[in-house]
DNA sequence: ACAATGAATGTCAGCGCTGACATGATCAGT
DNA sequence: ACTGATCATGTCAGCGCTGACATTCATTGT
């Protein structure tokens, strides 16, 4: 029982297998009657065509490939699902590559798995995408790549940066709508781009409502790392030690913004602990609109990155046939308010 | 710049083709002197074997389809990267195809989407698994499959099946041992082998613990579904709707299992929202062990499956050349109590 | 009426690999 | 030394498809 070929359905209208292929291209060279005819047949007969013969005449491989962190966060679980569904809409198949930085370099990585593969494009988001190794390797395979929100080499490549600058910036102004006036924030390591971005955001927007540098407190990420000691930590629990490094203060802030919402959920923990209420005596906002946000109680006030749009637009790029020019393209990032977030309380005074 | 091929380290070397593609291949008829000098030239040309061109000479196309849900839950991110790391080990890739039930049935979704694959095998996760069409066509198309815990015709394919039952009597059994009397249960349609399971699991263990069927409030999944409307639901917000009907009521439960996780994690939430306090007043049992039940807060007492041995054994059966025989492997469940679960409240009486 | 155009369709090699089979070399047993 | 078995290696077609190019035929302008 042989599986269907281009040559059957060309017997059965008595055409040639190129005519056939050229109705399966959508190839605009064909009539009208004919085209019926070999549809037609091709419906009936239950014609497929081979992929992999397809692949090795056109040496292409219809393959998309992405990194993937080992640990499932809800930005690259949406990041995985939608990319999925954009390369089946442009026929391609997505590759699943996971990368894990603590273990192996990016370019080994790829080396070792995806590079196997073929692939005719890979979508790189962070950390991934700022292996300049790991580019140069690309480059040098004549692989195309989207990169998304990297931190490094910012003209190297077409890439998709969510605006988490101004993402952040309608977080501070939701705290400074609501009367907050003393701040926190928990930051990521300035060398990860996003890390950066947010945390200058955060304090430019603040500085330009006219708060002054020394009501504004910061906790290193880096530093809860280094406090925590072992290396078993989950963000939840570095969370809630920048929490109280922030909280068991003289004059605790009204309101702390953290890198993540799994950071925030640490931080609304250790409040709650402190017997401090968010959010009557504290507002907490978060970003990525994570599971975390929606589990937290109260509910998470956070940014969130449209990763659908995101994801399509890189498979997009890279399924396209025309190679798009490099450019940066930014996506917006809305603010999220829900229970965590709240006008400042009096008792300061 | 032309990629290596066969060709060329057969000319590098002075062999046929064959020879190195019997070395590729791992046949053992190669002299031990030539396959040094071939493995040499293979690194040292950087050659990688054109996997489609292989597709094409072998008819197979390395690849293990596997269906998974339009949302992301623990079970199936888990199921699909352990899926996918087995898939690696074995030399194949792994093919996702996204399957809402509720809009097409898993024989269609089949044929619009990974039929075209050409799969060598599918993994069959609860309710893809259960359409009988699917199998048919499956058979018909001489496209191998394992089926996760399926619910019908158990002796028709080889399944992997989770001991859902005894896991569930468990919870039941924790439940009743902590002096529990009144119990809620957030069941998924019964369609779902597990679903089905669980539910009649739970309320046969309590049955024979001499609990009344009265005393046992079953919120069904698809009427949360139902209630919500659109079709932008998420799982914890179902379990807070499903939380709500149990709750909110003349003599509500004082003991409530779900389905999974995140079901609890919103019923977990929503008990707090009406002010009952958890593990105090009310103790909240999951399924899954997911990200959902540490993060709850308190954390979940839950019911852990085997994921990735799951994973691992269905690639293995799909991916091993003998093809294995049809049969019921049975994989442990076990009870993780954390501090979502007490003793009953007195109050009660 | 005839060349020039262009649209519809066909021909064919070859993408890189492997399966089936053929060949030649080596070796044990008589 | 000769036979037959065993092992190492080679030959070659063909998997199903598409790109480059060739051919056929109807249409148009002059």
């Amino acid at each position: 029982m042989r599986a269907v070929t281009l040559e059957d359905i060309a017997g059965i209208v008595g055409v040639s297998a190129k005519t056939v292929s050229r109705v399966v291209n959508k190839d605009p060279h064909v009539s009208p009657a004919t085209r019926q005819r070999i549809s037609d047949a091709i419906e009936q007969a239950g014609y497929r065509p081979n992929l992999a013969a397809r692949s090795l005449a056109t040496a292409r491989s219809n393959l998309i490939g992405i990194f993937v962190p080992p640990a499932g966060s809800h930005f690259f679980s949406e990041l995985v699902r939608s990319a999925m569904r954009a390369c089946r809409e442009h026929g391609y198949n997505l590759a699943l590559e996971e990368f894990d930085g603590r273990r192996e370099s990016a370019a080994d990585t790829y080396r070792r798995g995806l590079r196997q593969q073929r692939c005719d494009g890979v979508i790189l988001p962070p950390v991934a995408g700022d292996d300049m190794d790991l580019l140069d390797l690309l480059d040098q395979d004549g692989v195309r790549y989207v990169r998304i929100s990297p931190a490094a080499q910012l003209h190297r490549s077409l890439s998709i940066n969510a605006d988490h600058a101004r993402g952040t910036a309608a977080v501070a102004e939701h705290f400074w709508a609501n009367g907050h006036r003393r701040f926190g924030l928990v930051a990521a390591n300035p060398g990860v781009a996003s890390g950066r971005i947010r945390r200058e955001s955060f304090i430019g927007a603040l500085m330009s409502r006219g708060i002054g540098l020394e009501a504004i407190e910061i906790v290193e990420f880096d530093s809860l790392v280094d406090q925590w000691g072992g290396t078993d930590w989950s963000l939840i629990d570095l969370g809630r030690l920048g929490g109280r490094r922030l909280l068991d203060t003289e004059a605790p802030p009204t309101a702390i913004f953290t890198y993540n919402d799994e950071l925030a959920a640490g931080v609304v923990a250790e409040a709650q602990a402190l017997g401090i209420s968010v959010p009557r005596d504290l507002s907490v906002a978060g970003f990525d609109d994570s599971d975390a946000a929606r589990l937290c109680s109260p509910a998470l006030t956070t940014a969130r990155q449209p990763i659908a749009d995101i994801a399509a637009m890189a498979v997009a790029a890279l399924a396209g046939e025309p190679q798009m020019p490099y450019q940066a393209i930014s996506c917006p990032v809305s603010l999220v308010v829900r229970q965590s977030t709240a006008t400042a309380p009096m008792s300061g005074f």
